[in-house]
DNA sequence: CACTGCATTGTTAACGCTCACATGACAACG
DNA sequence: CGTTGTCATGTGAGCGTTAACAATGCAGTG
């Protein structure tokens, strides 16, 4: 067998490959672009010619000269989080069926700059186009101001950004989870929101507050948190200062974790006394004390999807949709349970 | 200001950039490299160009001449774990202070093939080095097998692997958690283990095994999960079997989740009856029910250590270490107390 | 049999950059 | 006042590929 790797020891080029196989080194290019105009025969000597000195076609030169990268780009805010490195996952499989590469280019802060310069990062990199997980309501902004060559969508970040973009249908989801806590009769529902400079979290917020709205139930006020199980636990010592709270709606499923133990600690019984729902059905919430009620998104998809989008946009496929909904789903599990005295 | 962006409805090139500052396109070129033997003043005039035109260097072009990409590759099995998705971040960062570019490519599986297909794909956009995230033998035995003419470090995969890496020292930290719920009075430490093909696994049960046998404590069977809070339950399940059992140590937080929720069902308490360890500290650790004694890995810290690792090799340091072991340190929390009857 | 058409292959010129070397200016030196 | 050296800049080649076009051969056609 083959795997010279070298000749003269250096990589071998396609000049190599072409005096190998005795043709020239343009056959040895059609045959490595699917061209249909070589004779069979020749396409298998410069297939073995290939083989045999392991040659590999060098990207830049191809690069330099179709003046395509083959490469998108991903920004990010922070992937250590369960959604982002989930969409980030579904974002490079995609890509790799769809024939892209993937560059990465994290944050280091939500200001514009620094969403413009990571996008600059990006495109010195000759990326095709660029994939944004960043749901903050300034990310989003600061995407709408950027300034690129190339086509720019966002991944989860609400539904309403000024960019294309796939999300969650975060307002469906927080109408289902508060509408089934009505109907296991509590009077109202209490929410435990995410940082309101995140679209998810407005959306949330008000998909729960129509609910609430439409049923003529009491609005109460929101305590809100920042997606930490940190800040669930306080927000749910706080919500053990009101004695009429029986269900409590979290944003995301960390914070509902927080509140869980809030309440555990207090001795109160969950679901007995209060309810819990959360958001996103991260791996662990089966396992929470009690396992969590929640709404499941799959994040994987929405990266799939987004980076369809851009795709789409970077082949610049007319009349492709710019903005992809996925609905979320309830997922019943042992935190909650009908009010005392419902039905 | 400037920000024409194009010449003739093209992107501008150094020539372009050239002859609007008077000079040629090597003076340019000398500006962009950081070349002394450039008049301050000339500097200024093709900087003021740069500017007016938003010039940005071709990099492909750059590619082609140098022969380097500029580019680190990124290996790894389920960025969806806390673990390497932290990893990941780290790396990135690091990448970037170093003035590479990161690419990724995620495995499909975990046979050598696949392994050997994602260095493929990282080797066809020319990176200089590849880093692997794979904490898994058969991962790390194909690693050594791979075929690649560039740098491949791994991180986080146990202290033992045939390549270079960085890695924490498990078995440290699992000495630490044995040995002190043994010093808490337990007669001895029941252990649930992670995969055994991981060598994380491997290396904690192997450091909760020597304790045990320095101290000269009967060692327990093992049960084994797969990282996952549902194989903790079940693991839980199983230990509430045996009456003995006060003491457990768990090879990571998810399936130390597992185990207190199996034990929260029984009525079990924790830890009046029963003390629980986990291993990895991940964020939600502190609000479990109740909060888990753990030991923490800084995986971020690890994805930089790493990326230093493989950025010495690129660029040829001589006598540069090739293994890093990072330190892993017990968190104290409520999940743990004296043994009954103990001192 | 000259002529057209198609399949197959080769030749040459970009792509945009850096490297090696050439050039010009001007100061310092004997 | 020619020689040497140094700084600042320019010129030309080449990196490895694809695109455009040219050339060849051979079958089919009138």
């Amino acid at each position: 067998m083959g795997a010279a790797n070298t000749v003269n020891g250096r990589q071998p080029v396609m000049a190599d490959v072409a005096r190998l196989a005795g043709v020239s080194h343009q056959t040895v290019s059609r045959v490595l672009n699917d061209n249909p105009h070589v004779k069979e025969e020749t396409r298998e000597r410069v297939l073995v010619a290939i083989r045999e000195l392991d040659y590999r076609p060098n990207s830049a030169a191809r690069t330099l000269v179709t003046r395509r990268s083959q490469t998108l780009g991903v920004v990010s805010f922070d992937t250590t989080l369960y959604g982002p490195a989930s969409m980030l996952y579904g974002i490079e499989q995609a890509a790799r069926s769809a024939g892209y590469f993937v560059s990465i280019a994290s944050l280091r802060s939500l200001d514009g700059r620094s969403v413009q310069e990571a996008v600059d990062r990006l495109r010195d990199q000759a990326v095709e186009g660029v994939l944004v997980i960043a749901p903050q309501t300034s990310a989003v902004g600061a995407l709408a101001q950027v300034r690129s060559a190339v086509p720019v969508v966002a991944v989860g970040s609400g539904t309403q950004a000024r960019v294309p973009g796939a999300a969650v249908d975060n307002e469906a989801g927080a109408r289902a989870a508060t509408q089934y806590l009505l109907h296991l009769g509590h009077r109202t529902v209490h929410h435990v929101a995410g940082p309101s400079n995140w679209l998810d979290a407005q959306a949330r917020r008000a998909g729960w507050r129509a609910v609430l709205a439409d049923a003529g139930a009491p609005v109460p006020e929101v305590v809100s948190g920042d997606w930490s199980a940190r800040s669930g636990y306080e927000a749910g010592l706080h919500l053990l200062d009101n004695p009429e709270v029986t269900a409590v709606f979290c944003a995301n499923d960390h914070m509902a974790l927080g509140v869980l133990r809030a309440l555990n600690e207090a001795g109160r019984g969950i679901p007995g006394d209060i309810s819990v729902v959360g958001f996103d059905d991260i791996p662990e919430a089966s396992y929470f004390t009690p396992p969590l009620t929640t709404v499941r998104q799959d994040f994987g998809e929405l990266g799939r999807r987004g980076l369809e989008l851009l795709v789409a946009q970077v082949e610049g496929e007319s009349g492709s949709k710019d903005r992809v909904l996925v609905a979320p789903e309830l997922v019943l599990r042992g935190s909650t349970a009908a009010a005392r005295g419902a039905g």
